[in-house]
Parts: C-alpha cells; structure tokens; sequence
DNA sequence: CGGGCCCTCGTCCTTTCGGCCGATGCGTTG
DNA sequence: CAACGCATCGGCCGAAAGGACGAGGGCCCG
C-alpha cells in the first residue's frame, strides 16, 4: 500500500484545513500543499507532483477549471489526476471540469467518505463523480444535442475589469463605480460592457451573478 | 480546564467535518452536534445547551442570522454565545449578526487558529471578530450617522415576491419576468419595486445578491 | 360587513443602462 | 519601429429600470 498524495487548492483557508484533516486522518493519504488559488496550485503540481489534485472550482486568479486544463487537459502530455470541488452543482462547471481532463466532480455538501473514495478513485485511474451531478450527465445526454455544450474559454480580464467587476457585484451603479475607481462614467461604462461582452452576459445582473459563482466577489 | 463543547451549523457536509476537525483536534474543544440548516441548530442548540454555537450566515429553511436572534437576540432570556462564520463579508451580515446577539464573526477564508481564538473568545463571554470585518465596523461608526444602521427585520416577502425574486436573480429582465410568470410587464415591476423597498435594495442587482446571500437561490 | 393584505394593472416621468461609434495615450512585444 | 492590448474618454441613441401615483378585485379575519 503506498501512501497517495495530495495537493489542495482552495481560497478558503478553513475549507482547506478541514479538507487536510479530512485527509491527513487516512492511513494512505497525505496532504503535501495548500493553494489559495489555480495559478499556485498549478505551480506546485508541477513542483511537488501529488497523485492527486483536489481543487475547488472557484478560486481567484486563476479558477479551478482552467487550472486543471493546464494540468490534466487534452494536450497535457502527461496528465495528473485532477478531483473538482464545488459550492454550485451548474452544468456548466460539471461540462467544463469534464471537458479540462477532471478525473472526479464533487459538491462541497458530500460526505467525507465520498471525498475519500474520490481521491482513491482518481489515485487508481479510475474517476467518481458525485451520484447528484452523474443524474445532471445523463439527463444532458440522453436529451440529445451536442454531446456536451461548445467550451467557452471565456476570455481572462484584466485588472481594471475585475475590480470593475467587483464593483458591480456590489450593486454599484456606474456611476458610483466611476467615483470609486477614480474615472470618468464613460471610462466605467466601457469596462462594463467589455465585460458583458466577454462572460456572454445580457445584463449587469448576469455579471454580478457570474462573479459571485466563480468566486471572484471578495468574500 | 473545562472543555468547551460546540455545536456547528453549515449547510455544507464538507465545511461541517472540517470545522468539526479542527475544532475537536484541540483539547478543551468538543463537538457536540452538527446541523444543517438554521431550524435544525435552533432545537439542537435548546437540546444539547453547548457552551459555543458555530452558524454559517447561508442557509436553507432559515439563515444563521435569525438562529441566532432566537438563541441570543435581545429578547432572549438566557442567550447563547454564538460565533458566526460568512463566505461574505456584506456589511449588512455583520451588522444584522452582532444586532441579532452574535459574540464573534468570522470570514471563512480566516485561519484556524482565528477560528479557535473565537471560540474561545465567545466561551469566556468575550467577543472576537475577524481583523477585517472590525476595519468595516469601525468605519461605520465613524462615518456618523447612526451607530448601527436602524435594524431592519425585513418584512417577509411573499409567495409572489419570492417568485419574482427568484427570477430576478437568475438575471431576467421585468419584461421576461412578466412573461415567465405570465403578467403583465406593471405587475412585474410593481413587485420588484416592492422586493427593492423590502429589502431596502437600491437597485436589482442588490436584491439579487440578498437572495444569493440568503440562500434563496439554488445553489 | 368592513378593513387589511395581496395581486393585478395602468400612467407619467426621470434616471440608468447598454450598444455602437470613434479617439487618444501608454506601455509591451515582436 | 510597428503592432497590439489596455485604459482612458467622449457622444449619441433607444431600451430598460425605477419612482410615484392611483385603482380594481379577491380573500381572509375580526
């Protein structure tokens, strides 16, 4: 029996500590790193070269979708295993986390047991996903259309955007928005609507809601 | 030394074991119970009497601010010392917690060992609340006005309202909001004119992100 | 049966939003 | 140096939102 290891990456300090202990408890599991977010969990992957991944699929910066394209992804020459965790069960994520190279899917309300078998699931090369999201699959299958929906990589923002963004997450107006960042309504106007224009969004409310699902509102 | 016993109420099975892991790997902390919604930790928090009571602020059926208000509110007799934890840090939680009665309020992205302190805090009758969240605090106060924005119990929406709000936050207009719930675009606007007044929202995005924060959307 | 609450719908008006242009400057990178 | 991305700003326009009203009908409760 060798001992899998395990690197975590979440921006929850204290999701992350009761993932280790969760962890750490196993008799053939060890945490070997914590990341806040998917640009170091992505770099200490390729440092530390854990059996295994488990990375919650918001996080700032870099999410956990992206990171784990980087790591597990179709052109990846030689892929890890990569276990998602997250607060949204939206189809989009599951696709996404599938289609990045995700050798498991769970939600954060699974049991630690589950975790447990998720992360010896992927040591083995196997993959598990939660019972929940496997109906979600299916149920998309079975109804047809594209096998699964067109990737949209959604281009990266910039800095300026993301604290725009962060701004209208909070309900600001664009006004209020143009005040705070020390620009003019026009200024702040553009940045909205490249924002709009890049997460696919129709209106600000849409933005807002995409921000707070991907992690990227301050919490 | 007399060990203080805890009792954790978060909607997530993960976040619950964490917590319950860290908390229990300390000496003179115990776990004594676990809940998953705000209902279920009122009568356990009566029926086992813990020393500390651990509420997230999002979760179903009834949230961790109106927990705690029926187990440390004013009006209580003998209050509790509860401790809450947020993945936001809205203005509004912190101040409808410590109005509510809460001894502590925390951000989940807060270290262990915080989370320990606070517990401890809270058990001794003391107060902690996260470095962070005191800054905001503080500016509140000193911004003038009065020292804690009048409390507002949030009359309770209606089965119509909840509808609307539920459509609202999954970012549709007043136009497919009527058209959804098969009105006309007036009653459409009526209600969220309402739902804004209720919530003291200045605009939709606001009342979007009360309902993301309150677990009224799925998540 | 009156009063109150809710749902419904309407009008009028102002503000904000969102789209669509173009333009300047300033770095970085090839 | 040229090209490019990014941030900054402006104007214009129609659509949407939001505020302030009034008003009718249904339903329940005292």
């Amino acid at each position: 029996m060798t001992t899998i290891s395990v690197l975590i990456a979440d921006d929850q300090h204290l999701v992350r500590t009761g993932l280790r202990m969760i962890i750490d408890a196993q008799p053939d599991m060890q945490v070997v790193g914590e990341a806040a977010n998917g640009r170091a969990a992505v770099d200490m992957a390729h440092e530390l070269r854990p059996d295994v991944c488990l990375f919650d699929v918001r996080m700032p910066i870099m999410d956990g979708i992206e990171a784990t394209r980087l790591l597990a992804g179709p052109s990846v020459a030689d892929p890890m295993a990569v276990v998602m965790i997250t607060t949204f069960d939206l189809d989009e994520y599951v696709f996404s986390a599938l289609r990045a190279g995700a050798r498991g899917f769970l939600l954060k309300d699974a049991g630690p047991a589950l975790l447990v078998q998720a992360i010896q699931a992927a040591a083995d090369g196997d993959a598990l996903i939660a019972p929940s999201v496997t109906v979600r699959l299916l149920t998309a299958l079975s109804v047809g259309g594209p096998p699964v929906p067109a990737a949209q990589p959604i281009d990266s923002l910039t800095d300026r955007e993301e604290e725009v963004l962060r701004e209208l997450a909070a309900g600001r107006t664009n006004a209020e928005i143009a005040d705070n960042l020390h620009v003019s309504l026009s200024t702040a106007k553009t940045h909205v609507a490249s924002l709009m224009t890049k997460l696919g969004a129709r209106n600000r409310v849409e933005v807002a809601m995409w921000a707070y699902d991907t992690g990227r509102m301050r919490r």
